[in-house]
DNA sequence: ATGGTCGATCTTCGA
């Protein structure tokens, strides 16, 4: 079973490249985050010609997230106790035998400013949220766009960005107490090394110069760690024309 | 050189 995470930055304007890489890669299962549609223009017939189910979360504008499945969608929350928030981002659902949850977390725009402080209180509530999803059923994955380098190696220039947004302590703070749930960065599993990003700014040629943050994550309980086979970033559709700034993040697991 | 590029909806904001 393959899973796998993807800011596409518009459905709109990316819908040919799911299309392409759902054809090429063939995940079983794909959270996708930044739709920017409101759910009566999301294209459900496209993706289901895709052979996938879908479900989606969505707004005009800005936000929204979607989850691609081969098999049938349960069980799904859009809102969660407590953070009551127009912003669309976040789905959980059950699918197969896992629970799923498709995060786009707050960016944060800058350390100090208003964003960030709503980046840091939204990531304590969904922290929460899944403190208790966790204790329900421990066969959890978090993944999307977290918006967070887990650590140095993960950043491009670890000087420039110390204690900048998206590097900040206070962030990775809250990742770790995410994690410390008992969820594993699936990614540092089976690869240690620097330097391997998902994310690259459309400014300053950053993908052509590798100048990117790891910051799309897929992060799983200890029963679902331990059918993990394999975990990568596929720089592929970064590549094409016109594309995410983002490249999609997977894992791979053994059918039970 | 105090920028740069996208996307959605305006001529600005968010990333």
């Amino acid at each position: 079973m393959k899973l796998a995470t993807w800011n596409v930055n518009s459905l709109n304007v990316r819908l040919p490249h799911v299309e392409q890489w759902c054809t090429s890669a063939r995940p079983d299962l794909l959270g996708i985050q930044e739709t920017k549609l409101e759910d009566a223009k999301f294209p459900r017939t496209a993706i289901e010609a895709l052979g996938y189910e879908v479900v989606f979360s969505g707004q005009k504008t800005y936000n929204g997230v979607a989850l691609l499945a081969k098999q049938p969608i349960r069980d799904v929350v859009t809102d969660v106790p407590g953070l009551d928030d127009p912003q669309r981002r976040i789905l959980v659902a059950n699918v197969g035998e896992l629970r799923v949850a498709n995060l786009y977390v707050v960016n944060g725009q800058a350390v100090g400013s208003e964003k960030y402080a709503y980046k840091l209180d939204w990531l304590d509530k969904v922290t929460r949220f899944l403190e208790g999803e966790l204790r329900n059923d421990p066969r959890l994955i978090v993944m999307g766009d977290f918006n967070i380098a887990p650590d140095d190696r993960d950043v491009y220039d670890p000087l420039a960005w110390k204690e900048q947004i998206l590097c900040s302590t206070p962030e990775r703070d809250a990742l770790r107490r995410l994690l410390d749930l008992g969820l594993v960065d699936s990614f540092r599993r089976f690869d240690e090394s620097a330097g391997k990003y998902s994310w690259w700014d459309y400014r300053q040629a950053g993908f052509r110069r590798d100048l990117g943050l790891r910051i799309d994550l897929v992060l799983a309980g200890a029963p679902v760690m331990e059918r993990a086979e394999a975990a990568s970033i596929d720089r592929e559709p970064r590549t094409w024309e016109r594309p995410s700034d983002h490249a999609p993040a997977l894992l791979e697991l053994s059918d039970v």
